[in-house]
DNA sequence: TTTGTATCTGAACAAACGTTCATTTCAATC
DNA sequence: GATTGAAATGAACGTTTGTTCAGATACAAA
């Protein structure tokens, strides 16, 4: 991970140094990749072709295929996590929860590329680096569920299982994904209102 | 498909004659290990090893590494597809709606690995399988949409957008296999009951 | 015991894989 | 114009890949 965050303490960069495109290009290119025809499928030489360059090059900016993939994943999901972080979350568990789903399918929408890759290419991670995504991905599922606990604990949702009702909903929206296109038949702001009310019919009686 | 089927037409297979035991076992084998390490990272030195036979071994039962593969998803559809066929459906819509609930958990829990490969694997796939496999899986989906729709038009059900609805709880459900372990902490009948609850609030104001 | 056939082996094939590294390139600096 | 150093090349490495096929093996029929 941060191959060339250098910038500042050497010697700054000059025009024509080319360390800065190409790191992103790599990462950017193994993404669309990666997600297109899956990390196994994937070599060397064809994330290397995509940006223009040798496969040997790839080399001064990942230690190996392994941590590439890592590294996209592992971002994905901290930068998921820091952006829920920043949202205005409301004071009601019913707004909470609103704000949940709104947030989900705007980040999610945004990123196709990274969220499949961030739950496709899981069995792909060396177990070390499985675990701290897992852990991620762990995290933000417990974002949710302490919504649904705490509004069963304050009678706002009359919940039955709270961990299946997570998972459940957790399911429901990662699922957009497949079926969600760019020109489709629905807008952005459309979806989300079919959705806030599919969750919400889910957690009341 | 059905390498070894002329059991009946030709001369009696006599004991002794492994071909009845290779082919099953060998679409076993590429099955639970495409299911857990993925198509394009298992060899098939690797399923020969698991059958325990070598790999020049295989193309006596399959012509090819793709069709093995195709054969599993399609061989899975189909039986998913004739399953809900045989189910009984009752005649409310809300009865049909539970019913197809009740069966998708029954089957999808009994074949984890069929169900894994089936929508991890589709891109895997040429495009002239995938059409076949994506063909039989949109078949699937309307089974589903068909129960929404009439259930709406009859006002049994309150439904926004019947076609998201519809992916929205295929998802849902599909996600169960994610977090579902045969000695967990919920039994099967448990969980349907808890995803036939949740699944009729969705449909119900 | 000999023949015939279904089953499998073992070696080989070209191609592709991830990765390394000595060498080249070239713009920025002195 | 000479020097430097980052950036990229191109060839090579040892493996592994899917697939083929002539030959070995074993068993049923004769």
């Amino acid at each position: 991970m941060n191959v060339c965050s250098d910038t500042k303490a050497s010697m700054a960069r000059k025009t024509g140094s080319h360390a800065d495109i190409t790191g992103p290009a790599i990462r950017a290119a193994a993404l669309r990749l990666f997600a297109r025809s899956g990390y196994a499928a994937v070599s060397m030489r064809q994330i290397a072709a995509e940006v223009g360059v040798r496969a040997g090059a790839l080399y001064l900016y990942t230690p190996d295929k392994q941590t590439l993939l890592f590294d996209l994943m592992h971002d994905h999901m901290t930068a998921l996590l820091a952006a829920w972080e920043a949202v205005e979350k409301g004071t009601t568990p019913e707004a909470h929860l609103q704000a949940f789903v709104t947030f989900h399918i705007d980040f999610h929408i945004d990123r196709p590329d990274a969220v499949f890759l961030a739950y496709m290419e899981l069995r792909n991670l060396t177990p070390e680096n499985f675990a701290v995504v897992e852990g991620l991905r762990r995290q933000y599922e417990n974002q949710l569920q302490s919504i649904l606990a705490l509004g069963q604990k304050t009678g706002a949702f009359e919940i039955d299982d709270v961990r299946v009702t997570t998972m459940a909903l957790i399911a429901m929206l990662a699922g957009i994904h497949v079926w969600y296109r760019d020109e489709g038949r629905l807008s952005r702001d459309r979806i989300q209102t079919i959705y806030r009310e599919l969750v919400r019919r889910t957690v009341s009686l």
